[in-house]
DNA sequence: GTAAAGAACGAACGGTCGTGCTTTTTCTTT
DNA sequence: AAAGAAAAAGCACGACCGTTCGTTCTTTAC
């Protein structure tokens, strides 16, 4: 969806659908009604299911929330585990939308990786978001119940964590970190405190959370940094 | 339950259960006898949930589980959120039990800050708790869900910060950390690690994320402390 | 020895769940 | 204008949900 992401990070494009999606350059009416439909469901169920999880969202009350029949909406998936995969990827696009694209212009290396780890936080206080992050929700609540669900929700998972890897590592490749920097090992502290942010702020509305991690992550990218890494991140604005 | 913990940490008592018992001194052998069993249902209760959640777990799957009819179970909690409430609260014992009291009697401070977060750690890839840590399934499952449960929710993590931040005090009291150490961040960033961790655990069956989180947990209090304090963490067998 | 208390039970309630089948409405094609 | 395809609605189903009721059996109390 975004070229400048999605040339430097190809392994973590997130958009699966915008290449598989089959015909869109059918001028079908009827079609065209469908999927507008299909998509404002899918944006509805991706906001129930951030309060009540994917599988206390029910066909049900998604349908009669959005003023349609149980039946009519149940037709667009066939099922209910279809309508579940089907919002986790929804729910995938959305998170690049606004995690992701916000910060594809910045300048590679340690400063859009500070960049990201920030967009992110901001995302999770977004009040469009007011069940909070879905992701957070998903990965606990189907950690345990094997099943095409938790393997879409766990691949999601690996893709985030695998995009902020490659960013310690481009910061590494650029100089702007120390040589003896593990970049899983500090991926896993970010996001981490990130994740952290997000349930406190859910389960308290502790505004504070987004500081202590917004301190942690600035101050150990600091530690971790070059002389030149350090200059970059003052550079743009990022203090510590 | 545990004396010296309760001496050492007064805020932290996780057992209101045993103090508002009321009176466990009558014969009564058909108490003792229903007494039994609802240990046993709530035992049960929180593996259930455990896996599929404190509003997964229903009433008619718990009974069936365990052998017994639907209505004698419901009859001990008179209400499906009294039953969840309950859940909770045993879930808090087992989980002092398990975390809290195989630490109760290591030297304060430094040593036992570091013996807690491990221990939290053991308890997460415990076989028993198949379903991974029952609170970091139940905080984001509640967290967007006002009520009695999440508010019982949010006073249980609440006391687990104020216990991180207490033994962090404890160690500051005792010259074992740097002037500079803010507590509650410091707890803030222990506490993420450590969640992260059960995530990806659970999620994968990464047993390298309980290595990283030791590993940041180890560094991060070793770079905080003083000369005393590294000599308290290494005569403990605490090494970076 | 009889009456009260408590635990456990089976059956049933109204309601919601996911899921099929049939029909109606809407749009496109000829 | 007629035919046909796709979207949406209507209706009904079996299963399970939390909950209530009346009953049985065992244990304590008078």
């Amino acid at each position: 969806m975004n070229p400048a992401t999605a040339a430097e990070n190809p392994e973590i494009a997130l958009t699966a659908e915008t290449a598989s999606d089959p015909a869109p350059e059918t001028q079908d009416g009827r079609r065209l009604r469908g999927d507008r439909t299909k998509r404002a469901i899918l944006a509805k169920a991706v906001d129930l299911a951030s309060v009540d999880g994917l599988e206390g969202l029910s066909i049900g009350r998604l349908a009669s929330e959005l003023g349609v029949s149980k039946s009519g909406l149940f037709a667009h998936f066939g099922s209910k585990l279809e309508l579940q995969l089907e919002t986790v990827q929804t729910a995938s696009e959305l998170f690049e939308e606004q995690v992701w694209q916000p910060v594809a212009d910045r300048e590679p290396g340690v400063v859009q990786l500070v960049a990201l780890m920030e967009s992110w936080l901001r995302y999770f206080r977004d009040p469009d978001n007011d069940g909070g992050c879905f992701f957070s929700n998903a990965y606990h609540e189907f950690d345990a119940r094997p099943g095409p669900v938790r393997d879409a929700i766990a691949a999601q998972k690996r893709r985030w964590m695998a995009a902020i890897v490659h960013h310690v590592k481009a910061a590494s490749t650029r100089g702007q970190l120390k040589a003896g920097t593990d970049p899983e090992q500090l991926a896993f502290e970010l996001d981490a405190v990130g994740s952290l942010a997000n349930s406190l702020w859910q389960l308290e509305n502790d505004e504070k959370a987004f500081g202590r991690a917004q301190t942690a992550i600035r101050t150990w990218l600091h530690a971790s940094a070059t002389a030149s890494g350090r200059r970059a991140l003052t550079a743009a604005g990022i203090s510590c």
